[in-house]
DNA sequence: TTGCTGACCGACG
DNA sequence: CCGTCGGCCAGCA
């Protein structure tokens, strides 16, 4: 007990990414830095993806299919077991996906650091 | 315990 | 314009 037990049980840095994805709208898409920058770690964009590798492991579903990376580019959809699967799902919100990249992603991007602010 | 990897980002030449 | 490199943190062999 090292460590300051005072801290919150959810210390773990993934349950906080999952927090923000759910907290995701309808419509939207936000970006790995974005939330890694509401974290504070900006630095650690790595981490935010690598706690979406393993949202796999939660039972809730975590809309995953809506993050991507800082240019709109679906990095991730091979991961959800299938290429097309990340693609349909934003289709199926509305958004525009073309060769893999999100259409007016500035229009559907969904910034936590101005919507939650902290 | 040590070391490597990873769904990223930004800077540099 | 394009390719390359470093940094960040946590999980796993």
């Amino acid at each position: 007990m090292k460590k300051d037990p005072a801290e919150k049980n959810e210390g773990s840095f993934f349950e906080k990414v999952y927090k923000i994805v759910r907290r995701i709208p309808y419509g939207r898409v936000t970006t790995y830095g974005a939330i890694a920058e509401y974290l504070g770690t900006r630095g650690s964009a790595r981490m935010v993806g690598w706690a979406m590798n393993s949202s796999h492991t939660e039972t809730s579903r975590v809309p995953a299919h809506r993050v991507v990376n800082r240019v709109g580019l679906l990095t991730g959809k091979h991961h959800f077991g299938g290429q097309n699967v990340m693609k349909q799902l934003l289709e199926s919100e509305g958004i525009e996906v073309e060769d893999d990249q999100i259409a007016g992603f500035e229009k559907v991007f969904w910034n936590p650091r101005k919507e939650l602010r902290k």
